[in-house]
DNA sequence: CTGTTAGCGCTTTCAT
DNA sequence: ATGAAAGCGCTAACAG
């Protein structure tokens, strides 16, 4: 049954036609008439013999593969950041095209060699994604390959996909401010990083923005909490540590729903409860957040979106600079108005 | 700089010998000793020009890609799944292959698409990876093409990668055994699911797993907590129920880490510290048993070797049949001896 | 030891 | 309205 592979030869045999006429039928090329007859003869031969071109050989003569690459740094290993993966995989196959995954470890020679590796494979394009928004090393690249930067941004390649985070912030610090809360504290912070634009371009965004809504309505941190890492563990401390000299904190803004998790525990363990003595808001919408009680209000990390987005540009040429995808608020019960 | 690819033609023209004797130099064919001048000559050649070759010429003469493709129904977006790809990714990549990456949501539409779309790229390979284990849908493939079933079956396709469930439930059992504890209750299991071989292959065999060590050391279940889902909330919610009936138990065993989270909750809210009053135990090994504390005590899912086992069976051709990877234990603050 | 010829399956001039 | 021929870049047979 599965004996060789039906080329396009076997269905222009078939139909009574040349390779050439059943090629241009099956491809629906225009300015080229050919009788109706034909067609149908040429579609039926295909339907019939189950005919599927040959990509490679299709790619050599018309340099297109129908395939993108998607390199990473380690997208494919974090929870929330395969939702990269996702949504790039989604536009990709509406637009007809299969994705090629790649991992680097953010190891600069793993990175040149997936480079290497995707474009030996002809791919259309080539979308490199990080986990955390930063400058990615990218090789050299022929500049007939489209080049799209996720989450991440590159001096040669200026398309690139974001989240607005500066919206994102300014929304976080609203959806507090709306509750009547002046008393908030920040939890994540950590002025060093700020500036560290290397490190981290969309977090000194986030800051910028919550700080502009805070001065607009006149709230000041009630404290700038300095900590190097964003796990649970580092967000119970902090709020332990925060509690003890700002017994008197209304609302708690973490940087992300890892550090809430660990702010619950905190205040759970100090007896105070979620949202009647503090409310909580935080960013990410990693799963936890839903799965706390009271459910987590956070600002997402719109990835599958992000993903999408990226694929899209790449495949349209779209114009080069920065996309900004919107951060979403995903209300859950961690806020309700102060009780003082 | 960038202009056109350099090709096989260039390098055997720069060193000044014909394309097939620089090809057969730089794919190190045995058996054809050119001399060592020809050697040297074809490989500077080669880096001079920074020659690579065109994967999809040489797909077409070989039939072979170093390309596999690893079609999934909704591996790509969930938390731990993702293990999969980046276990697969990292053989992959050790055997210098290349991973195409195809999701289909369950659709058996779009799985025959996913199938189509990496056929006609002559992938050397297929993986099919599913999220729970269950018998897998897979259309018609030649048989020239390798198949390897990940955390999935198909009668079709003999050989598949999966998690040693009746060892992990052995092992469960054991952690908690060993520290003492007689009344334990099972927190997820379902008898309909039990039986529903379709749903879930291999929960079946945890469970057999667990009542055999179980019967071994006499001890029972103390209640068989019957609900449908595994999020948090079910787990609170049969936590709260169970402690409300057997307020003697001793030790708790979650059929997964969402489930222990619930239960973490409800025990909170009884006022019962976790290990003190009440040992839990559980599987998979999620992000979030890290993040609880205690710290969870998990049978995790080996996600990742399973990943990886799958594809070097696809790449060496392994033998058919079932390869089970072991669930190793995690262990972490949630157990201790009981105090009564 | 090395080169010539042919062809993988497809698309694309260019003739008819 | 259709087909013949050439060639994408590579490798496998077969000569020299």
């Amino acid at each position: 049954m599965a004996g060789k592979r039906v080329t396009l030869a076997d269905v222009a045999r078939l139909a009574g036609l040349s390779p050439t006429s059943a090629s241009m039928i099956l491809n629906g090329r225009p300015n080229t008439r050919l009788s109706q007859q034909a067609h149908d003869r040429v579609f039926s031969a295909a339907q019939q013999l189950g005919y599927r071109p040959n990509m490679a050989a299709r790619g050599l003569r018309t340099e297109k593969t129908l395939t993108i690459g998607f390199i990473s740094d380690v997208v494919a290993t974090t929870r929330f950041a395969s939702g990269l993966i996702k949504g790039a995989l989604q536009a990709a196959e509406d637009a007809g095209h299969v994705m090629l995954v790649l991992e680097t470890g953010g190891d600069p020679a793993r990175e040149a060699e997936a480079v290497a590796a995707v474009l030996d494979r002809q791919v259309d394009g080539i979308v490199f994604a990080s986990m955390r928004a930063r400058e990615f090393f990218v090789p050299e690249i022929p500049e007939s390959t489209g080049v799209v930067m996720l989450n991440a941004t590159n001096a040669r390649f200026p398309t690139s996909v974001l989240p607005d985070e500066q919206a994102g912030g300014r929304l976080a610090v609203e959806l507090l401010a709306e509750q009547g809360h002046r008393r908030i504290a920040l939890i994540g912070h950590n002025k060093e990083v700020e500036h560290d634009v290397f490190r981290s371009t969309t977090v000194a965004r986030r800051i910028a923005g919550i700080r502009a809504a805070m001065d607009e309505r006149g709230l000041d941190f009630i404290d700038e909490t300095s900590i190097w890492l964003w796990e649970p563990d580092d967000g119970f401390r902090a709020t332990m540590s925060l509690m003890e000299r700002h017994r008197d904190v209304q609302a708690l803004l973490c940087m992300n729903d890892r550090l809430a998790f660990g702010a619950y525990q905190a205040l759970s363990e100090l007896g105070l409860s979620v949202p009647d003595d503090v409310s909580i808001v935080s960013f990410d919408d990693d799963e936890i957040a839903a799965y706390l009680r009271p459910g987590l209000t956070t600002v997402a990390l719109p990835h599958q979106a992000m993903g999408r987005r990226a694929v899209e540009l790449l495949l349209s040429e779209g114009e080069a600079g920065e996309t900004l995808v919107e951060m979403p608020a995903v209300i859950r019960g961690s806020i309700a108005a102060p009780m003082s």
